[in-house]
DNA sequence: ACCCTCGCAGTAAGCGCTTTCTACAGGCCA
DNA sequence: TGGCCTGTAGAAAGCGCTTACTGCGAGGGT
């Protein structure tokens, strides 16, 4: 635990400096010398002081993951795609330029965002990759902004995954209060801007509610994830859309027909029997996301209904279990292994950024086994009393 | 980005070292001055710089969590907890002492876990935890656990959860050849030895076993996970011993009735295939989770066979949605949220270790409705030609 | 054959913080 | 009233690394 440069540069005969420079591999040391101190770093076990690395170079190896929460799979597909392309970085395994990931768990609250962001910059950390949608609060999310342009013009590197790109700047004064020092000696190219990687919520929301409406149904029900997410209200802008523009008429009795919730089962169970309270004839209804259309299924069986053939049900994201429920489960499939692995290497500047440093990936309808045409009659039998 | 301990020092009009106090609090400061400072503090937006905070200390608040797969919601939940716990800590919010905990994918490999742990010694973590089983290699595991002595007497809190415990020192000569240096100034107790939260996944293995004989199943098959993993070996071991105090009998079909796999769906459905092939005659299927046990209900739905009618299936670890599957599963809750509760309390040294450094968790049979007894024939309908 | 350039390695000055050691007041006892 | 202890704050020495800057030997142009 005790051996550091200095142990290395004696037993190999060189200096620190020269040490160091193999072991960051910027600056040409001759072959000879490079051996000599490999060897040496072998026999020692040297395992290089991070936190000493990262004050002197002022940026430390660590980029920050946030997440509504790792226990969903949503977020842990793009995390550990992220993560896996911090690892196919390092040639040399553990050595110089391998970043580390630190996933963090937000439960989906500006305040803990914010604290970890904090967190984050406080351990001066490469990049910063927020995933998921953003939650719409008048005060925090203008301070969440201002803090990413901040660590953006700081070095950091910051990009949004399935998130809005932040709003332009100038909206909050206080942006041009504070005039950005020039920054100094930074390693990779710059980033100075935030970079989003967006999914097309309202899209998929909008064919997925196209192909019900194709299939026939008229009535559809929405249990909706918590209304000031971002993702949320993408989602049902999509789905609404797609009901006015096939007939307006429909748009009439939306609202009765949304139900608000979290992103959870639970959420999908509740917001199903609400719904079927308020509207018994519905004979169609989507989920904000798979997990909460698993909760409807549930709900809507122990009330009798069968699905597809009295209910149809869909969700969103397609999840791997989405295809394993009974019924397989329709959904829209968001390509979110690919975009974590995009989100890791824009942040690692591996990419170039996407014109206007956005990117839009798009979320496609996957048909299945739990969408199908409502029966003749329109209104299910066994309906609660 | 750039404001440091002097200019809040100078803006308070105290010396640096008065600042520093004041933020790690461990240090007599008079009240006057400490609000000065913090005043100080808040008008600057003054972050700590945790890299030199790190070098200073000789320790950084990084808490490292090695999970086999982010997006298992198995790892995922442990994980989740083992943050919440570090959260709950801050009184101050970001304030000094909060702890990061970093969330690393290992992919079930030895070299990878190696790998991270390089990583995490690099950033001089103050504690590592590593959930799920061990995976056993003949050359991996033994670097693994002098590396993990190795942190644990240089100070890094070391928690193993839903692991076993490490072997007994001795066996590798190495382990004395090093005579470990007297610790320095170190921030808490000691930690000296790796803790450890076990699962008892044998037992678990065995009351679900149980279970099924006493429904009266006598031709079990097992879609195992990899045979090399200790979590494998101790769910298979308590499953045939389960079987063996039944009738020993039992015991000389098990190895055709056993498959080995992954801890995925796929292997679930091709293992559960691979079983039809060897003993169409089987009545019911364990899967090595509850992941596995989906695969298993999907490949014998696609069969043409009920679950639980024709076959019972059964999974383990009680993951949520298991409870919504159709039929809901029957298996072995592991509580994994509370495991991972006291991983984190555990690598902060906010609870003693327990005797022995090993804590061992009960798994509890949870029986629901994929189980049932067979059939009178014994032999399903439908088995594959 | 000389000077300049270039490639390689050493010297040393920090990076921003923690912490020991030291210094200075008061308040207490005798 | 004088010597001491206690409480509070400053000075300064690093922590282990990176990176200018400097220096030295060897090759190439004229």
């Amino acid at each position: 635990m005790a051996v550091t440069l200095a142990d290395v540069a004696a037993r190999a005969g060189v200096s620190a400096a020269t040490v160091s420079r193999v072991l960051s591999g910027n600056y040409p040391v001759a072959g000879g010398t490079r051996t000599r101190v490999l060897r040496a770093v072998e026999e020692l076990e040297y395992v290089v002081n991070g936190p000493a690395s990262a004050l002197a170079a002022a940026s430390s190896d660590l980029v920050g993951v946030l997440v509504h929460d790792i226990a969903d799979p949503f977020f842990g597909i793009i995390a550990s795609a992220v993560q896996s392309e911090m690892e196919s970085g390092g040639e040399r395994g553990p050595g110089p330029g391998r970043k580390l990931a630190v996933v963090c768990n937000t439960g989906g609250s500006p305040e803990q965002e914010l604290t970890y962001l904090t967190l984050l910059q406080r351990q001066r950390a490469a990049a910063v990759v927020l995933t998921g949608g953003a939650v719409e609060h008048p005060e925090h999310s203008p301070a969440i902004a201002l803090r990413l342009r901040r660590l953006a013009a700081g070095g950091t590197r910051v990009v949004l995954c399935g998130r809005p790109p932040l709003p332009e700047p100038g909206t909050a004064p206080e942006t041009a209060a504070r005039p950005a020092a020039p920054a100094r000696n930074r390693a990779g190219g710059d980033a100075d801007e935030p970079l989003t990687i967006a999914f097309d919520n309202r899209g998929g929301a909008r064919r997925l509610t196209e192909h019900l409406l194709a299939l026939g149904h008229r009535t559809i029900g929405y249990v909706a994830g918590p209304a000031e997410r971002t993702t949320t209200r993408d989602r049902l802008e999509g789905h609404r859309r797609a009901l006015h523009e096939h007939s307006p008429g429909l748009l009439a009795d939306a609202d009765r027909l949304t139900v608000h919730g979290a992103y959870d089962r639970s959420s999908g169970y509740d917001g199903a029997l609400e719904l079927l309270r308020r509207a018994p004839e519905v004979t169609a209804v989507l989920g904000a996301n798979d997990t909460v259309a698993l909760g409807i299924c549930a709900a809507l069986r122990e009330q009798g209904l069968r699905i597809p053939e009295d209910v149809s049900v869909a969700g969103f994201d397609d999840l791997p279990f989405s295809a394993d429920a009974a019924p397989a489960m329709t959904t829209v499939r968001l390509p979110l292994h690919q975009a974590g692995v995009r989100a890791g290497r824009l942040a690692l500047g591996r990419e170039a950024p996407p014109p206007g440093g956005v990117a839009t990936v798009r979320a496609e309808l996957t048909a299945r086994a739990s969408t199908a045409p409502p029966r003749a009659g329109g209104t299910p039998a066994g309906g609660p009393g």
